[in-house]
DNA sequence: TCTGGGGTCCTAGGACCC
DNA sequence: TCTGGGGTCCTAGGACCC
């Protein structure tokens, strides 16, 4: 740890340190079948919702499926496949007594991701009366004997070892890698094994002579920082030991962000499809602000062409909001700017950012606060809509051809014209029934 | 790797200011 | 209207992660 005050002479991170980096085995699809214990054993993937493979089980794996996989290609890959939808609230669960579980051994945790944890175990070995391996292994089996889940582990001396050490031996696997045997073992290890090396950092390093974590790290830190900037010369330093990456506690929580993309088959040149697919997801984002009680002022949308190509643009709002209503008419003008005559597009996204907790809004002179209570009620009673009869049952009228193709605008002229004239207002897209009391 | 979706971080280059 | 150098802020885009 820097951030002293100058007067100690020795920092923390001059030790050796013992860190342990702990991963979850296929997480999803291992709570599936940790609570419906039939399921053990047999092929499952999860993902049925969106027809895309989100995590499949370790028997999955083995007939080659794997996760970003069509469904339909899966099921044909593996007749006797069990499909089953994504249930997020049970794996956040999951996730959650995982975190206790290790917290019970040591404070200093990292929640990495939803089924990742870095932890901290330097000078736990007096408590213990064990070794730090053995410490490890305690942890480890704690989460399976509690969870009915199995997890990998690694330990080393910084998390970029560790990480590759949880990796290295999967699933159940436990691997410890001791500083005497960096060199050994790096030897060992493909550029790609490194986290952080890419697909674009490993063809560059190939070119450079380069096959193995060893041969990184034999290289001079400046070749590192040349080459691969700041995170190269971090990686490196890790690579070798020295531990610059600080296991921080607590969670990721934090949104920096909030996106929603959406890729549509087939791509379209068409103004008001695509349009109407951006305007889709400029909702979805608000209602994802809205559910996590945050506000934003900035908004990027972007367009990707038909040969993935891509182009965005960003704007910021006076003031911080959730509503749907103070962000679309914003998309609609970057959008304008944004779309080229005779170009097929294959996506759009947009992008919340500049995110702050509900209620942080600084408002400006020039906002009627009236007008943005009332905004904010009509969300707030929007959302309840939907929440009872469906998403997106009451929604933007400008994105309303990306909700159905049966009423495509192309069908009825007259009702398009209509559409144009209401401009970007909340209409109707079902009848809802009155509510009783 | 024939490319789905949600994120974070870094960098290069331009604008603008002394 | 060629001119030094430096700082800061913003933006676009790349790369990587799960």
């Amino acid at each position: 740890m820097s951030g002293n005050t100058g007067e100690s002479i020795i920092t923390l991170s001059s030790y050796p340190r013992a860190i342990a980096h702990i991963d979850c085995d296929a997480f999803f699809a291992s709570c599936e079948q940790a609570q419906q214990p039939y399921l053990k054993g047999r092929p499952l993937v999860t993902g049925k919702e969106r027809g895309i493979i989100s995590s499949a089980s370790y028997e999955a794996k083995a007939c080659g499926i794997k996760r970003g996989v069509r469904l339909s290609e899966a099921r044909r890959i593996c007749p006797k496949l069990v499909v089953v939808p994504s249930d997020y609230e049970t794996y956040s669960l999951y996730s959650r007594r995982m975190f206790e579980i290790i917290k019970r051994f040591t404070p200093a945790v990292e929640e990495f991701s939803i089924d990742e944890a870095f932890c901290d175990i330097t000078g736990l070995r007096r408590i213990y009366r064990s070794s730090y391996p053995a410490i490890l292994r305690m942890i480890k089996d704690a989460i399976h004997r509690e969870l009915n889940i199995t997890v990998s582990a690694g330990l080393s001396l910084t998390k970029a070892l560790a990480k590759i050490c949880s990796k290295r031996d999967k699933p159940d696997g436990f691997t410890v890698l001791p500083g005497y045997l960096l060199h050994e073992f790096l030897r060992s290890v493909p550029l790609d094994a490194v986290c952080g090396f890419g697909p674009n950092t490993v063809e560059l390093l190939s070119k450079l002579g380069l096959t193995s974590a060893l041969d990184y790290i034999r290289r001079p830190l400046a070749f590192a920082s040349r080459h691969l900037g700041k995170a190269g010369a971090e990686l490196w330093r890790e690579l070798r030991g020295e531990s610059v990456y600080p296991v921080t506690a607590g969670k990721r929580e934090k949104h920096l962000s909030i996106s929603k993309t959406k890729t549509f088959m087939p791509p379209s040149g068409q103004e008001e499809i695509v349009k109407a697919q951006l305007m889709k997801n400029v909702e979805s984002a608000c209602i994802k602000l809205r559910r996590h009680k945050l506000s934003a002022a900035v908004l990027t949308v972007y367009l990707k062409r038909a040969d993935f190509s891509g182009s965005a643009l960003q704007a910021k709002l006076s003031r911080h909001t959730s509503s749907t209503l103070d962000f679309s008419p914003l998309a609609g003008r970057l959008f304008a700017s944004l779309f080229a005559e005779g170009v097929s597009y294959r996506a759009t996204g947009a992008v919340l950012s500049d995110v702050l907790p509900e209620g942080h809004d600084n408002r400006t002179l020039f906002d009627d606060p009236v007008k943005i209570k009332e905004l904010r009620e009509l969300s707030r009673s929007i959302d309840a809509v939907n929440g009872k009869h469906g998403k997106h049952t009451l929604h933007l009228a400008a994105s309303h051809h990306a909700m159905n193709g049966r009423d495509h605008p192309r069908n009825n002229p007259s009702r398009r014209k209509k559409e144009l004239l209401r401009g970007e207002t909340f209409r109707r897209r079902v009848n809802i029934p009155l509510l009783r009391f």
